[in-house]
DNA sequence: CGATAGATTGAGAGTTTTCAACCGATGTGG
DNA sequence: CCACATCGGTTGAAAACTCTCAATCTATCG
């Protein structure tokens, strides 16, 4: 089974629109429904105790998310946002018990992704101890702009990303930008430099 | 499906023994079986460039390991050791996807068990950032030892689950063995006080 | 009993955060 | 259309935290 199948067997479920910045699901809740992507970008965020807000997982066009829930039987651990202008088909949980009743192979490729996703958390934890802060920011940049390109990623939500203030975002860019490895771009930037950004711990002196 | 129905399935699978220390497999290795263990303790650990070592998950008795890489197609992300004596069956890949196929509610089973771990890791990835050294020690400890009282952990495990040094957690034993909330027993600890011990920063004074 | 791995403790170093002030752009309501 | 509020960004300086290094001690095992 491909993703676009997916598509295929939710063609003609109702639609939600999401502006920049709106919740789709929050934490703490029970999971009533799966969520499809028909366009857009959605992050999803957890907020601990001290405020500190943890950028955990982006899903983009055509991405299945609020099934980890869903299938660990728990409430949600993290809520959804949209990062932009977003689409989205709401399965109710009904609705989604019959849909992997009738497609088994949906279940091995959810599976796959939970599994694929749970590899980039375990290797998110080992590089916060080591990794410099640096180095997280510049693979986190690297990261968010090839999963959307087009987006304007804030400092903020670099910082919460990779593991940093938002204060050494900014620092990082400027000293970057020095070395003509990225250029700003008002808010936004532009990679000139892959290998170097990537390599930026040699490159430093 | 619960998880002895998965012994009944294996029952009669040939079995190997793994002393302390083994390795059953190694990061970078493509999955060639699945692994259950009849009894013992099993980590995961991932080794990164600079050394640093992060103990990322635990395996005990009845527990399927492995599954990850197999289900995501992807070689091993870390390294798979027995921490104690232990007894496990090995899987080899076509007969689990045989099993796979003979057992949908098997799939199930895993993706839930992969969806909880996917949880715990991301909150493990927000807790780096928001938890101080001494708290994510005293949480380790706490769940290191329900997970297996038995075991003597290390203070090197102990700091690579936490995600701290050994010195940091040697000190934290010291400070809170003073506090009368554990008692160092050789190289092994009691807790005598989880309630002080998992609200350490409340207490610390 | 000696060798080795694990544990402890102190001191110093370095990284990154926090706090604070300020700037600039954006957007909204009067 | 302007004034103001807000959000995001930048930069500096100080503070805090935790690690690293080093020396020493202790337990465990062959």
């Amino acid at each position: 089974m491909i993703y676009s199948q997916i598509e295929d067997i939710l063609n003609g479920f109702p639609t939600k629109n999401f502006k920049r910045g709106e919740v789709i699901y929050s934490e703490g809740e029970a999971p009533e429904s799966v969520y499809f992507i028909n366009f857009g970008l959605v992050g999803l965020f957890y907020i601990a105790q001290s405020g500190k807000e943890t950028f955990l997982r982006i899903f983009d066009d055509k991405s299945i998310f609020g099934h980890r829930s869903y299938f660990a039987e728990e409430n949600y651990h993290g809520s959804s946002i949209a990062l932009k202008e977003t689409q989205i088909i709401i399965v109710p949980k009904k609705e989604c018990d019959a849909i992997c009743e009738q497609h088994p192979q949906l279940l091995k490729l959810l599976l796959k992704q939970v599994s694929k996703d749970l590899a980039s958390a375990e290797l998110r934890i080992s590089q916060l101890q080591d990794k410099s802060s640096e180095q997280r920011i510049a693979e986190s940049l690297w990261f968010l702009k090839l999963r959307s390109p087009n987006q304007t990623w804030t400092r903020k939500e670099v910082g919460e990303y990779s593991g940093s203030s938002h204060e050494s975002v900014a620092r990082f860019l400027t000293k970057a930008e020095n070395l003509g490895i990225l250029k700003k771009e008002g808010r936004d930037i532009e990679i000139l430099d892959e290998d170097r950004l990537l390599n930026f711990e040699n490159v430093k002196k």
